[in-house]
DNA sequence: CTGAAAGCGCTAACAA
DNA sequence: TTGTTAGCGCTTTCAG
């Protein structure tokens, strides 16, 4: 055992150290040793002070309060990040991308997941509570209390929407979804295709609405009908309902677009529904790439989406807000690809 | 400086209220609107003072500011839940279930991601830096040097860990995994099963074991072989590979049991792998529900497992650790089924 | 019934 | 090159 904390307090556990114990060991004072752990660059000391503080830091495994040290600086270098759905794995990627960035820069993030029904719960305890500086919101609800919230109280508290348009935020970062839904369009257009539709989320939802326009766009540009979508919820039963909808409308359609990973399974259950096969009489490519696709049959095609790359650019969007440098809504620009498996094929005759 | 703010700053913004603000617009002291917001029962008041107080900090929207509350009674008031894959939507329901009761307890909950290779990046972060009273540690990592930190250092941190057996550490919360694992081997016997399988997860991990142990102890009492087992990852490919495994070696088996939902969907690709069919010639059971199972083909049977109600038993646990009462493991009982779809059936002749 | 004052652990002017 | 001191916003004895 090392440290034994201090002198000889009766039967306490050996606390924490705190600055003053590192300072009074080191011969010195409180400010001094807080300055040189945080290295202050306006200090002059002398190097054998410097070094003897940073031994007995090290020595007594000094770790700073943050809770003291963020009432004196008003600020907790922490920030939440709020998902909408913590069963959506989607999600598990962006949270690490951000989770590792936060870190680089400094920060904790703290995930919080911001569901319909507990109204602003998590907003009200971190945010309103002072836990964070600053909020990367991932949430897709439109009328969501918390953004007008946001929107209102410029000049609050600093934050980001991910991979969504706020209009007129200026906050927001996103990836190209329009530029990988042509992709989608492209792969499926080189293989043949000509009739395909799309399984789109909520149209009220920016981020559905983005998909579609690029899978809209794209196919305008190659001369195709643009017509077939059908919305759905983001989820397995929303992407089978949209699915049959779709077919029975337009039954000439030979390959489906899903925006979402639990909507495509969805959809292949609509196709089996209706007697079909994927990707025999319909091909499929879903929104969205996980480790699951390879294990369904037929092992799914996806678009892989910068999930990590988008947490990340996030959080150096809130950093440089933070820190009083620009702020500006952003992109992240490629970063996509198709990830070919076996749910495209030909169109069928 | 003084504390100056109410006065006539520049251009201030609307500051958040502190409790100053609150009390000289009520006539009185900090003290006096602190002890009346905590309720503080010791506190003898004239109800006109009350109200009045109550009033002015309902206008003003006082909310404390935690970081000074936590500074000055060193509690945060704030617990993390550990948690070993983010992209497993499992997870998303005890979290669920741990956060309301958290809520219920005034703390809030806050999540991270203990992922392998990032060492105790999380525990770092949050704990030894102070950020929270407690630890919810649903990490399954055997040899995890949280657990030996943890361990050692008691009279530390306050925790519990979640839907694991860690010897000894009298801070066991789970559930009834031995139970439940014997009702799906009922579930199989009952529809006329006689050699049934089961794919674990590693069995180094406690998790997998217990759920094995339910599985072999109810096959023995029925008289029945409890020798086909074969251990995979949590994950897809694991349970790909067990399957297979297991199959190789017990071609006379008609029903299986995977550990855990993803597992599941890799023995249903095995077992087509092989040119089988689930149910026809083989059932299959999975351990945890997923909205998904639902769109799988054929609809996958579970076993729904009381999650949030773990999640909120291990809040109490741990809420009644950190106010000096009882510490102890224990368990939810029940609250476990069997969700009938359509991956079981009688076994093939 | 209410106020004064000390202090939680740290940072940051300002002195020396 | 280092020390002093005044807070950050809140809780909590202890007085009055």
């Amino acid at each position: 055992m090392t440290s034994e904390a201090g002198a000889g307090q009766a039967k306490a556990l050996p606390a924490r150290a705190r600055l003053v114990d590192v300072a009074k060991r080191a011969g010195v004072t409180k400010s001094v040793v807080s300055r040189i752990l945080n290295d202050d660059t306006t200090l002059r000391i002398r190097p054998e002070t410097r070094e003897r503080v940073l031994a007995v830091a090290a020595e007594l495994g000094y770790r700073p309060n943050v809770t003291a040290r963020a009432l004196s600086v008003s600020r907790t270098r922490a920030f939440a990040l709020l998902i909408p759905d913590l069963s959506n794995s989607v999600y598990a990627a962006v949270t690490r991308g951000a989770f590792r960035r936060a870190r680089d820069h400094g920060y904790v993030l703290l995930i919080a997941e911001d569901a319909a029904g507990d109204d602003d719960a998590a907003y009200a305890e971190l945010v309103t509570a002072g836990r964070v500086d600053g909020l990367l919101v991932a949430s897709s609800r439109p009328e969501h209390p918390l953004v007008e919230r946001l929107l209102a109280d410029r000049g609050g508290l600093a934050h980001v929407f991910l991979n969504r348009e706020v209009q007129g935020s200026n906050r927001n970062v996103g990836m190209d979804m329009q530029g990988a839904s042509a992709l989608v369009v492209d792969h499926l257009h080189d293989r043949g295709h000509r009739h395909i539709g799309m399984v789109t989320g909520p149209l009220d939802l920016a981020p559905a609405r983005s998909r579609l326009d690029g899978f809209q766009g794209r196919l305008r540009e190659l001369g195709l009908d643009d017509t077939a979508h059908f919305a759905g919820t983001f989820s397995e039963a929303g992407g089978c309902a949209a699915a049959h909808g779709l077919l029975d409308a337009r039954p000439e359609l030979t390959a489906l677009y899903a925006s979402t990973f639990p909507q495509a399974v969805g959809v292949m259950k609509a196709v089996r529904d209706r007697g079909w096969k994927v990707p025999a009489d319909v091909s499929l490519i879903a929104y969205d790439d996980l480790p699951m696709a390879e294990f369904l049959d037929p092992p799914l095609t996806t678009l892989a989406m910068p999930l990590a790359t988008l947490g990340a650019a996030a959080v150096d969007a809130l950093v440089d807000q933070i820190e009083g440098r620009v702020i500006g809504s952003r992109q992240v620009l490629g970063g996509y690809e198709i990830v070919e498996r076996a749910s495209v094929a030909v169109p069928r005759v």
